[in-house]
DNA sequence: TTTTATCCCATCGGATTAGTAGGATTTAAG
DNA sequence: CTTAAATCCTACTAATCCGATGGGATAAAA
């Protein structure tokens, strides 16, 4: 299960996928910086209703991660370093959950080796890499643009 | 990521599996009952070396989940109830950790709606729902029986 | 100089997890 | 009938994690 942090983290992206894709399309060629439109947390929450403090660290540990940028001071902010199609959502999970792997000892970027148990020969080892793979398939090709795709378009049947 | 609950019951349950498999095997025709050749806690722990009092409390949550059945006093222990193929390892992972879905809002067997979210329309709702299916895809699929192959046999490639 | 922001660190209560303790109950065997 | 070996049941505990909060330092714009 996902924890709050990545709810939030998903929600509050979604703003900032919307912002950036207005902003691309309004300032056509490039004419406005993305950390000249950053959107500040009081914003957000006004948007999506949730801890203000809560979500500072947690806009905090995206900006570690490399996912967005941020501008200090009055009318500063935080923005998408990059489009939202180029950032996947397995980064942010990984950001504020760790490993997307159901075992550590079948993750990619938290790895640990499993004591108790040969790897080479443990069949649920194998198993757990098959659903982490599943998973990835899913988390790798969406990204952030998914997010906030408009609802009422071409969604009637599904 | 699992729980150790969840990571013992398996290495329990592959005990069994292979107990299950040879009594099928040996006692063909079902001249032997499963409630005939139950394994006590004492016997998995000492192919799997855990804590035998943690190791009671989930055999005892998989018997009141409808995987295993048991025998007391003397002689005792834990068998099967269904043929390994008939029991997929969702099953067993619902019954220790609960939700297979990230998300409460998309679960099938644990569902709780969301606040703060209309589901129609939510974004995540829709991708969570898609990691969900890729989960289950295999977790619905693979069963117990895939828990005990001989990885001498066929793996050398994979 | 004031206001509005991000940044940073520490703490805190509650829930969950992993494991323990102790005994009641059941069954087989001597 | 007694003992031994097993499941069953309830409660408890220690440690960790999660969600959230508090207080301030720093930076930038007006």
């Amino acid at each position: 299960m996902l924890s709050k942090k990545a709810q939030y983290a998903f929600r509050a992206l979604s703003t900032l996928v919307r912002t950036d894709l207005q902003r691309r399309s309004d300032g056509a060629d490039a004419t406005v910086a993305a950390s000249d439109a950053p959107t500040s947390i009081t914003e957000i929450v006004k948007v999506h209703p949730m801890s203000t403090k809560f979500l500072e660290t947690i806009l905090l540990d995206l900006k570690r991660g490399g996912i967005l940028g941020s501008k200090k001071g009055k009318g500063g902010g935080y923005y998408l370093l990059k489009h939202p199609d180029d950032t996947p959502l397995a980064q942010v999970i990984r950001i504020l959950d760790g490993p997307i792997a159901p075992l550590p000892c079948v993750s990619l970027h938290f790895y640990e080796r499993c004591q108790d148990c040969n790897e080479a020969v443990c069949g649920l080892n194998r198993l757990m890499a098959e659903v982490r793979d599943a998973n990835l398939a899913v988390l790798e090709k969406r990204t952030l643009s998914d997010l906030a795709v408009d609802p009422g378009a071409g969604l009637a049947g599904a």
